[in-house]
DNA sequence: TTTTCATATTAACATATCATAATATGTTAA
DNA sequence: TTAACATATTATGATATGTTAATATGAAAA
């Protein structure tokens, strides 16, 4: 408990920047694919369950072109998954740590 | 206890998209500036500690311009801070949330 | 004061993204 | 089968980003 140092690395998290070099693509692809107002808005209400492009579209200000263009964007990307059912498309966040990680940035920036 | 829908809820992480509708185009500017191999790569470097434009150099594979741009951008948009001492430039992350960002990130994402 | 090292800026071009409009496809109901 | 609705695709132009090379600035050492 003398050194600063030492306090120090108690109060920081720890983080290996080596296991982030073998993955920065892909994170990096991952945190572009949600750089963006609507899309990451669109990510928020998918984590409360899915939803059809109708139903997003009433919930972001989007137009019904971009949100099927977003849609298939990150669904190439990996961040949602698709099911038809009847003639609508339900769009859901295709991996549960997505979810984990949008309620980290909740948690930390939207207060 | 009983129905999935409760379940579900004391399972998944609570998250409210109203507080994100405020904060999204600041959120995703950020993780816009974050969302590049090299510059996440550097965030990570910086959260190890203030490093030099020279330093960044030798731990990433980028040319001492890119590195300059990166860090001009990335200090643009709040990510890092500098503090000239001497004949070097010290960058460092200019706010504690975005270790715990990293952290995060990294523990998610990066095993 | 000249040289050297550290960092920043500018220019130029290729590629990616954003936004909008128009059109096409797929599904259900009439 | 046609009409209506839900979703996807294509085209286009504006803007942003990535990359590299060249040059400029600023501090310290010789």
């Amino acid at each position: 408990m003398k050194s600063a140092k030492k306090l120090n690395n108690t109060q920081l998290p720890k983080i290996s920047v080596a296991k982030m070099e073998g993955a920065c693509q892909e994170v990096s692809d991952l945190l572009r694919a949600l750089s963006h107002p609507q899309r990451l808005l669109i990510m928020g209400h998918l984590t409360q369950g899915p939803k059809t492009v109708t139903e997003l579209t009433g919930l972001c200000a989007v137009s019904q072109s971009q949100l099927s263009q977003f849609l298939g964007r990150m669904k190439a990307e990996g961040l949602v998954s698709s099911e038809r059912q009847g003639k609508y498309q339900y769009y859901a966040v295709a991996d549960k740590r997505l979810v984990q990680l949008m309620a980290v940035i909740q948690n930390i920036f939207c207060c």
